[in-house]
DNA sequence: TATTCATATGAAAAGTTGTTCATGTGTTTC
DNA sequence: GAAACACATGAACAACTTTTCATATGAATA
């Protein structure tokens, strides 16, 4: 029998536009475009980033795992504090490509 | 009297992280991603768009103005047909990145 | 000018997302 | 081991998005 006919877009299949969707969705919003930002530093624990972007623990909490989630961030434990930092070399050129965009 | 002190992380504003972050909403959905992904190709109207990605034709226009709107795309009327067509450099490369960092 | 083709648009429905609040888990310090 | 500190998580609500349906507008053609 054969194969049902996939949907693709030059070379793209549905899956993978999905994919791509999921992962512009993580810098469609402002506070997870803050904690990157924040993050271009270098390693920082969550009340840093708190204070940094004057949001509240519980907010920033869930967005860091959004980001997590999409592997754009990651993570490890020092003592009491968990400590995130930029998990993709992409990350920063996306950022800039976007910033050139808006400051034409 | 002082200006009120305005937030701002490392340099960009509360109003720039917002339209930066309007601006990657354009790519956060796969309907505009197959869109703008058609488009790399040169110009085309509402009807071979329609056909090539699979949608209807409403669903399409709306998003089309979405697009327009953040100045990613740009029209111009031939006949009874409107050509659309990329307006901005950055969107290969972002559409690029963001198909790296899937691919890893 | 009536019809047809191409595109745009408004309203409504269904789904998705972000924040808050309350509370839970893990780690250190006393 | 009790208290304090740092972070994570689930539920609930409000706000926003995307698609569909119906219909409107605009341009070409018979």
């Amino acid at each position: 029998m054969p194969k049902q006919k996939e949907y693709t877009l030059k070379g793209l299949s549905e899956r993978e536009l999905l994919e791509l969707a999921d992962l512009f969705k993580m810098f469609a919003d402002s506070t997870r475009i803050k904690i990157l930002y924040d993050l271009f530093d270098g390693e920082k624990n969550v009340t840093e980033i708190c204070e940094d972007i004057e949001m509240n623990q519980s907010a920033v909490s869930h967005q860091l795992r959004a980001l997590k989630t999409a592997k754009l961030i990651k993570s490890r434990r020092d003592g009491k504090s968990v400590m995130y930092s930029l998990d993709d070399d992409h990350v920063k050129t996306i950022i800039e490509m976007g910033k050139e965009h808006i400051e034409e």
